[in-house]
DNA sequence: GCCAGGATCGTCT
DNA sequence: GACGATCCTGGCG
């Protein structure tokens, strides 16, 4: 019985955090705790994709991929990229609408033997530092496409209350289409955080 | 330290 | 048959 401090799953963030604008559903992700199984950690970087919006899959409409994206909010939509890598996302709005946030990057803090198990021998800050890092570390497949993510093996807590980090916006990395959109958000000089190019790289 | 290139496969045309 | 919401390695300075 606990009357004073709630279980962790009493804690866990509902559908209704997910029900909402996928930009702000982006940004209140960040800070929040993420575990699967026995690993987890911080959320430090996400990207929102919305329907309107041409680097997102579900832009093209409904299709067999894509059918996740159009289904109710709380869900993670996996997809394979480059046909290695499975990219782990947070279905968001009302069911029907698309949109989604896509967890780039962890600063881990459970199980870390565990993820090195699965990453090889490496420091701490690239273990989760990059979307197909991080679905690696924590053992997340194509598999979990559909899964619950505010029930079963995953578990999404809020912030902790004395949590106080800046989020910075900028735009969003490794797509081709409407890379002006400051849709990342990621917390403020965190190590952790991916940097697969610095800003302002190749450009005429 | 920086950059170019290759790996690899589900999805859509 | 082409294309990625990426990551890692090797070569060069």
């Amino acid at each position: 019985m606990s009357r004073g401090s709630p279980t962790l799953a009493e804690r866990r963030l509902g559908t209704e955090f997910f029900e909402r604008s996928v930009h702000v559903v982006a940004r209140d992700l960040v800070g929040c705790r993420l575990r699967y199984d026995d690993c987890g950690g911080t959320i430090v970087e996400t990207e929102s994709y919305e329907r309107d919006d041409p680097a997102c899959h579900a832009y093209v409409g409904l299709t067999k991929r894509t059918e996740v994206l159009f289904g109710p909010p709380g869900r993670a939509y996996v997809y394979l990229s480059y046909g290695i890598h499975s990219l782990l996302n947070a279905v968001a709005e009302p069911a029907g609408e698309a949109a989604a946030v896509l967890i780039r990057a962890l600063e881990p803090t459970t199980g870390i033997e565990a993820m090195r198990a699965r990453r090889g021998e490496r420091p701490d800050a690239d273990l989760c530092s990059g979307p197909g890092k991080l679905t690696e570390a924590l053992g997340i497949g194509l598999e979990a496409n559909g899964a619950d993510l505010t029930g079963g093996q995953f578990l999404l807590l809020p912030r902790d209350e004395d949590w106080d980090q800046e989020i910075v916006e900028s735009p969003r990395i490794g797509i081709t289409k409407a890379t002006e959109r400051p849709w990342r958000f990621s917390v403020a000089g965190n190590r952790f955080v991916s940097r697969p190019r610095p800003v302002g790289a190749s450009r005429r």
